[in-house]
DNA sequence: CTGAAAGCGCTTACAG
DNA sequence: CTGAAAGCGCTTACAG
């Protein structure tokens, strides 16, 4: 392994210049002579610092985590979403770290050792109970993704996404639409989503026609409509029997596609909530304490 | 930050004795009294060892790296593959890092620091040229995912899952079977499954009937056709235009569904290609000059 | 502007 | 069985 020592020696200066260099300081005047020789020397020994040299010296790991649950239905992610955190980590100079909290290991490893300056989580529900508290035990800053809390989280504004797809649908001349969702339950967006779309109604007069499977069996509801917003495309089924005629609308993470009917998607960012939470992250390594209004990040129509 | 001479003080002990006890030594031994009372402290504490410190001392940084093309179309991957990259990277206590080759920076910062002790790639096509030489260069270990080279790879058997799943309609009373895919290209799938299907077809005696996208304009081989084996969900839509009442089959990820046809899916080992590489890597790891022979895993039919 | 020294937290020989 | 010392690679005051 190659140390800054060798690089010094095989410039003819010392581990300080060596470092001075490398990390591109400008308040400590090098020659640029000797600034050339040091550069030309790394790259002759392709040398590549230790991280746990500067970590240990510096204090920070330069690590930041992503947390997930073991259970996969309470922690969905897409490679968009881990796209704009890897991005975001990239461009603060951090490394992306990623574990999910396996209950079969009391405290998962990321928190039984100092390895992250901080997390991102992502958990859709059921939040285990202890875990913000084990967070703030270990003194790690935390942004929450896809969670509406008032502080230090980063969401989807379900409510704003739902109420522009029924919009766009009254625009469209559409006066009979249907809602088919879940009924409000644990994830924050059964709740918006459904809310948005009766704002829209109610907004222009027109009648709610909600189905909230597991609550309403009031199949007889949507027959007469035209179009259908879906909560997400598990929903799509349902909305297809109970409607066979009405255009689909569905809210996704990616363009919905089917065989032989078109069905236009309302995006989730989640690219952008991977980018904003790191960016949030990052502002909460500076100062932990200062609670970070939450962001709710606006929905789009597929292309 | 709490360290381990502060628990050390606490439990009235040497740092070097909370190393032992902490690290569950065996070849050392301590009264289990003062074993307890330094578990004592260190639960009291909250003591977290600082990852840097050990890594530091014990010249290997614990973490292993998995590296994805800033292609998202080149760097496929799903939140299986993930989850075996993490499963497994826990079972052998190591911490995962993420990090996609963005080509606008030169050097991605984790070939230009020394963090992980190897690294899994993902790259389905069209890896960089000088890649694998800068492995070799910074003597990082690399196992490849999802790449059908002859050593320290793990891939999807595509000829076993398109064979399997021609004979499955073979069995199921099919003779007129097609195939609709890409020509052989970048990715070795489109070679293998094709001549999967080709093996079945001709093992049974029975005639082919391949239309090769970008190669065949042959779109009347297909309309004869019960059913049609696709290459993936992409090519879904054109085996319906060109085959409406044909059983659909296809290879994916996850089982392909759609609002009123039944397709059944033959699934790619997501899961295992993950937990796979780590355990190669581990390997690896250990005596890093040996090649370890390719692993391919066979494909099975959803449900 | 350059270099010798100190110290980050950890673990492993080594002496007692 | 326990403790003092050394050293992993790095960067930052501090002297020159």
């Amino acid at each position: 392994m190659v140390r800054s020592e060798d690089v010094a020696k095989h410039a003819g200066v010392s581990r300080a210049t060596v470092s001075v260099v490398l990390n591109g300081r400008t308040d400590i005047q090098i020659p640029e002579e000797t600034r050339q020789r040091v550069l030309a020397a790394a790259t002759a020994l392709g040398y590549r610092p230790h991280r746990a040299g500067r970590a240990m010296r510096s204090g920070k790991t330069g690590n930041i985590a992503f947390l997930l649950s073991t259970f996969a239905e309470r922690s969905l992610f897409t490679p968009r979403l881990l796209d704009g955190l890897m991005d975001g980590a990239a461009q603060h100079d951090h490394h992306l770290l990623v574990a999910r909290l396996d209950d079969t290991q009391f405290v998962p490893k990321l928190l039984r050792e100092f390895a992250a300056d901080g997390v991102v989580l992502n958990y859709n529900s059921q939040v285990p109970g202890d875990l913000a508290e084990r967070l703030a035990q270990a003194k790690l800053p935390a942004v929450w993704i896809n969670d509406k809390r008032e502080h230090d989280a980063v969401y989807p504004d379900d409510f704003q996404g739902a109420q522009s797809a029924t919009e766009d649908l009254i625009r469209a001349g559409h006066t009979q639409i249907g809602y088919i969702g879940w009924a409000p339950g644990p994830h924050y967006s059964m709740a918006d989503r459904v809310a948005g779309y009766r704002a829209a109604m109610t907004a222009h007069g027109l009648p709610e026609r909600a189905v909230l499977l597991g609550q309403t069996s009031a199949e007889s509801l949507l027959p007469g409509c035209t179009a259908v917003l879906c909560y997400t495309p598990d929903v799509l089924d349902a909305a297809y029997r109970l409607c066979p005629q009405a255009e689909l609308v569905t809210i996704c993470a990616t363009p919905y596609r089917t065989l032989d009917r078109s069905i236009s998607t309302w995006l989730l960012p989640d690219y952008e909530l991977g980018a904003n939470a790191i960016e949030m992250l990052m502002a909460k390594l500076g100062s932990p304490e200062t609670p970070l209004p939450a962001r709710a990040l606006p929905l789009r129509k597929a292309m």
